[in-house]
DNA sequence: AATTGTTATTGATCCAGATCAAATAGTTCT
DNA sequence: AGAACTATTTGATCTGGATCAATAACAATT
């Protein structure tokens, strides 16, 4: 399975020596490196394939912390309708919440390693530990930047934008933090990436072919693109 | 001016005894009630209607933190082309940045007057003040799940829905706020609106007459609508 | 290797919302 | 008040991407 590839070629890169740069498993850091007092306020849970590690409109009891593996956070709008927030990485936090329900869906991309931390007892954590706040609030405006670069391509690029931005920010991640940036994996179903840039799989589909089409890429497999012109690809991710 | 007015109306019920509920004017509680030392590390500016805060692309030195109007912020996709996302309270901070440059332009509706933080003092300064912090990490926390929210409305909802929505969104606020929820009045032009929703003008204003036609609200004027069917509007928002 | 189920691609048609265009209402200035 | 602008509404047409439909590629199972 491509996903579980992927995790391992992650997992395998995903440590950290100085716990300042993603990505990096922010908990395994602290518990094995700073903290071990930090483990009296969370506890390890695993995850296969496709399990829901929470729905939304649950309630919030807990924050999560990806310590191995993939998560999908998406929102059901109603029947069928799905909205793709966002695909996480080892290292991120998830469970964010608005009048104690959960804002969104959680579900893991292949098997998946969380530390939990019950809300009630982080926040206590907190408020005794400068380094846990900071955390969280770099890892939270960063989201939050990730958020709003989002909500300019939901609603204002057009497809062929959002996929070519799709590719680019993947690329420039992976680059980022020292993985392959090309060819790129895609570990996710092209339905995930629908759902992610609000478009369907035919449309996604088709601006992959006519990516290829153009020779800006190579379709080495459906989840394998090479980017064969970075320039052009940039150009037409505005 | 409808803006102006709107923010008399605003900062006359801005002041909170608690301090912890919104809207409120958080640079002014803490300043004037809480924490004196406060002021040595912000300094108070003010912007008259439309003037620009700053833009995206300049180099994030400061955060900002609104005591009195309302503020759009926009992110500029190319010439022409612009998302807004987000209107923004007294009380609301402002000035997420990546790789050190803001990641939106911000622009002041009617007449605000904002709080200024080097962003360095008070990086620095949150190390030695955990009310800060946790204020910080509370608000963002809170953005976030907003950003989120409006993924959802961007990628999956059609017009009518995201009318209705923000129709419903806008009327909520105010009423946990205290504020008369109908009529409600909206200060931004169709313009801001369809930016917002990442729709048109001419798509806005026929969804507002969709909604008068079907007898849900009522068009007392371009910026006061009374909503005669709370149900209805709901059903339609998702 | 053949069968079954899943995921991705390609083609044909349709429609929600964009675009273009014109009329109307509201605001500001002299 | 009247002129000059600006913002909003309404109408007519066009189009990008959705939907419907069929095929092709790929994986998993026996």
């Amino acid at each position: 399975m491509q996903s579980a590839q992927l995790n391992k070629e992650f997992n395998e890169k995903s440590r950290c020596s100085e716990c300042n740069i993603r990505p990096y498993s922010f908990c395994r850091c602290l518990q094995e490196e700073k903290l071990k007092e930090f483990s009296n306020i969370s506890s390890e849970k695993k995850f296969q394939n496709k399990a829901n590690i929470f729905l939304q409109q649950d309630d919030a009891k807990n924050i999560y912390n990806i310590t191995e593996g993939n998560v999908k956070i998406y929102q059901l709008i109603d029947d069928g309708r799905i909205q793709i927030i966002g695909f996480l990485y080892p290292g991120d936090f998830f469970g964010s919440y608005k009048n104690g329900k959960y804002n969104y869906c959680a579900e893991a991309i292949g098997q998946v390693r969380v530390c939990v931390f019950e809300q009630k007892k982080l926040d206590e954590y907190i408020d005794k530990n400068m380094v846990l706040a900071k955390e969280l609030l770099n890892q939270t405006s960063h989201e939050l930047t990730l958020a709003q670069d989002r909500m300019g391509v939901l609603g204002k690029l057009d497809a062929t934008e959002r996929l070519a931005k799709f590719l680019m920010n993947i690329s420039d991640q992976r680059k980022r933090i020292g993985w392959q940036n090309n060819p790129i994996s895609l570990p996710m179903t092209r339905q995930d990436i629908a759902d992610y840039l609000g478009l369907t799989i035919e449309t996604v589909s088709r601006e992959v072919s006519k990516l290829k089409t153009s020779n800006i890429v190579k379709v080495l497999s459906s989840k394998q693109i090479y980017i064969n012109d970075f320039d052009k690809l940039s150009n037409l991710s505005k």
